[in-house]
DNA sequence: CACAAAGTTGACGTTAACGTAAGTTGAACG
DNA sequence: CGTTCAACTTACGTTAACGTCAACTTTGTG
């Protein structure tokens, strides 16, 4: 019950991704699933994994960027100089996030600003009417 | 003094890009340069549409998703039906936005713990030193 | 045992967002 | 007036992240 693993077909199902998808991330080393024969068992391991790829994906970081960061996900494989190196990297990519984060909500305040201009202009036009068809 | 107008050269300063992207920008639509003979006059509206372009880029929105938000930004210039279809656009990206906010959230909580984690790891393996170069 | 279903490995195709190089044009300068 | 310099057009090249297709194994099933 602690080597619950799963298949390609169960992996695709339940992060709604694609196997080529997932056997392009093994083949640039995000993943590793065991084998059984010649197919491919995901670990547990390897979900929590493809799911930080995901929402990395969705942040907009490269599989690359997201590669180097995983590691450090899995404290404990690691000797010293390596999980030195994820850590800083971790602490570069959260200094990039809180950057963002600030970012993100100037440009929601921007946006919900723009929105009740446009929410306001249409109200008015709609009781004026218009000409051209 | 209301027409403050930029060359190309200077808008690349400006905001960091190549011409070849302010070219590129113009074919997909995204900006609108007027032309004094053939060389391109960037206006004060490219120039805020531009900042939104890049603005959405760090996003991660795809140039398509950017131009079809950017009338929103330009209101005055549009007929009721294409305003309607900005604001309904826009009010999606809204949403998007906010769901990003929240899920940036969460990510930057999970970075956080597991850098403590790499942190404390990196303390404890220091003193205890380590065999293998 | 035939065969369908699911998985596998190449290998080439595709899209977005530019990069880059080659040749042209127009204004400015000594 | 020759040339330098910036900007222009045209067009092919590039990278990331998969999609798609063809041609096998392997495994369960009637």
């Amino acid at each position: 019950m602690t080597e619950q693993t799963m298949m390609i077909r169960e992996m695709c199902d339940a992060f709604d991704v694609t196997p080529r998808t997932l056997r392009f991330y093994e083949a640039k080393e995000l993943l590793f699933p065991q084998r059984d024969g010649q197919k491919r068992l995901f670990s547990k391991r390897d979900r929590v994994r493809l799911k930080l790829i995901l929402r990395g994906k969705r942040f907009g970081f490269t599989l690359e960027e997201i590669r180097q960061l995983l590691d450090l996900y899995h404290v404990g494989d690691q000797q010293h100089t390596q999980l030195s190196r994820s850590v800083s990297v971790g602490r570069e990519r959260l200094a990039d996030m809180e950057r963002r984060q600030i970012e993100l909500s100037e440009a929601i305040a921007d946006l919900k600003d723009q929105l009740g201009w446009g929410e306001r202009m249409l109200r008015t036009t709609a009781l004026q009417g218009e000409a051209a068809e």
